[in-house]
DNA sequence: AGGTCGGCCTGGCAGC
DNA sequence: TGCTGCCAGGCCGACC
């Protein structure tokens, strides 16, 4: 599925092809694809535009066009974008037809999503396109300002295991559900840990799991399980050097132990509980340390 | 108000 | 063999 690597590889792959060219014809096949907009309506609103740049914030790819118009594009968990696919590709939700550029012939696009769950929402000017993504996503992972000392800021308090945080876009945009399991075994964190529960030293290993398992998976051009494709539809290569996720029964890479498949905060969740062991208790109250400000405790409510 | 769960959606596959 | 039904999960809204 594709999270922030996965969509990077597809930003870095596409922009070079597609920036400066003119959204000649496009046609949007799924009604359901730019809601709350009719497809009428977002193709006359896209039709004859330059694509300017090619962005990405979280999971979001950022078609920044003329005129301070922007397409927040979400594959969510199937889509693929495909550059001069071969005849018509299976469940294509939408086309597009790119014109010239000097030299150059025309780009054939097609955005493919069996699952129909992605999206694209169209916003006008940059001002509603910040707002848009400010009230969905957190830090960018690869922020200089994603330190330990945000990743507790936003986890302060929190009961809900620290992989439910990691996947809320909300507090860190992009993790997904691969690179949440593979960050995690990367610093040695069991999954189901208070969120709130982390020393200083492990939120520093959490923080540096974050950014080598992303940063691993944009090298391996992404992940592709069984939908993820590059743009000329090659897979990436990121699921042959999976650590613990999609692994269970097979040995740790660290301890030779079998890895295990629980299941936390509802999702399919592969873990090395020797390497990472299980927390004792639900709730662990974080050391005095982690509480800058010295935030007073909570009264108890009377029984 | 934090935390959890169901719905969206469809291909793939286990089980009968 | 062919059918049924369950599972996968990012995100959002409903609910406790």
């Amino acid at each position: 599925m594709p999270e922030l690597p996965e969509v990077e590889t597809i930003r870095r792959q596409l922009a070079p092809l597609v920036e400066g060219r003119r959204i000649e014809q496009i046609e949007v096949l799924d009604p359901r694809w730019p809601r709350p907009l009719a497809p009428a309506e977002i193709e006359s609103a896209l039709r004859g535009r330059r694509i300017e740049t090619l962005g990405r914030r979280g999971k979001y790819l950022l078609w920044n066009l003329e005129g301070d118009l922007h397409l927040a594009q979400h594959l969510r968990m199937t889509g693929s974008v495909l550059a001069q696919p071969d005849g018509e590709p299976a469940h294509t939700r939408v086309r597009m037809l790119l014109g010239r550029r000097a030299g150059e012939g025309k780009v054939r696009l097609a955005i493919t999503d069996p699952r129909r769950f992605g999206t694209g929402e169209l916003l006008l000017g940059t001002d509603a396109l910040t707002l848009f993504l400010d009230a969905r996503l957190g830090l960018e992972p690869f922020d200089e300002g994603f330190t330990w000392e945000y990743l507790r800021l936003v986890m302060r308090g929190r009961t809900a295991p620290i992989k439910a945080m990691l996947l809320d876009q909300r507090r860190l945009a992009g993790v997904g559900n691969i690179y949440a399991d593979e960050a995690l075994f990367m610093a040695r964190l069991h999954p189901l840990r208070a969120a709130g529960s982390l020393t200083r030293a492990q939120a520093e290993a959490l923080r540096e799991g974050v950014i080598a398992a992303l940063q691993a998976g944009i090298d391996a051009r992404g992940a592709s399980i069984d939908d993820f494709r590059h743009i000329d539809g090659v897979r990436g290569s990121f699921q042959d050097r999976f650590l613990v996720h999609l692994r269970a029964g097979e040995p740790c890479v660290r301890c030779g132990r079998a890895i295990r498949k629980i299941v936390v905060a509802g999702r399919g969740t592969y873990v090395c509980e020797h390497c990472q062991p299980r927390p004792r208790r639900r709730v662990r109250q974080p050391p005095p340390e982690a509480r800058p400000g010295g935030r007073p405790a909570r009264p108890r409510a009377a029984p």
